[in-house]
DNA sequence: TTTAGATCTTACCATCATGGTAAGGTCAAG
DNA sequence: CTTGACCTTACCATGATGGTAAGATCTAAA
């Protein structure tokens, strides 16, 4: 095998980002369309696998594609102010605890009845009284 | 108007479930379908609403369709042992845990990264250089 | 060299909860 | 009777991912 080449298959194990979404990625944009071996084959470099991982740990921050795709930019773009990638983590920061503070309530609220709530062979449950009040 | 009854979208302002909620949740068989006037508009009452405002609240707790299901169940059955609620909702809250885990871990590391760049109009962006590290 | 099995290709469908739109029927008030 | 608000169904879209099927291609072993 060509010591440089990848094939999706081999790119998807390099990078963690599995055949399928290389593919939709390229597909919605966020990847340029692959070079591809005179039978069609999707073919990759170490750079496209590089930016493969870029997006695998951008993915595991929990940016969205739209997000990683302005990422991208920035990454290639090698005057960008630092003050552009900052402002788009920290709005992703904010995105973050928005959610976490949505589910923190729904689990204080469950843990109250919960915690209220006998869990024995009989029917009175003040979850279900709750989730059927008025 | 009937007293007694809704249309969809009366029932949607008295649950807080928009009409077209309230049309998937009886195509998905969450909810039974919902009797008919002559001209087929869907009525509702009373006692319909009553179980609407019961899924709302549900999904106000993050439960999904397919719990809220089974909450339904146990709301009708009057002998159900409170126990089964109760590890229903236990059930959710680890899987709320879970998320807000995956969360926090997101924010931690990115609150980490951010507080490292400086954030002005030099190149120089520790983000970016953690996203493209192997 | 042939062949079997792994891997590639595209093109679909599914998930989950929700929103939108379009085309057409119905109802209520003026 | 008209107008506007509402209903009906039947689609499509979101976002990130997984699955499958049918067919082409590659690779390693017999």
């Amino acid at each position: 095998m060509n010591g440089d080449l990848y094939n999706i298959g081999q790119a998807a194990k390099a990078s963690g980002i599995s055949a399928k979404m290389i593919r939709h990625y390229e597909e919605v944009g966020l990847l340029p369309a692959a070079s591809r071996t005179f039978s069609n084959y999707r073919t990759y470099n170490h750079q496209d696998v590089h930016m493969l991982r870029f997006i695998r740990h951008s993915r595991d921050l929990g940016f969205s594609i739209k997000q990683i795709g302005d990422l991208l930019s920035l990454w290639r773009d090698k005057n960008r102010p630092s003050s552009k990638v900052k402002s788009l983590a920290a709005d992703h920061i904010e995105m973050l605890n928005k959610k976490i503070e949505e589910l923190n309530t729904m689990k204080s609220e469950l843990s109250r009845l919960v915690s209220c709530c006998h869990g024995d062979d009989r029917p009175d449950c003040p979850i279900l009284d709750s989730l059927s009040a008025d």
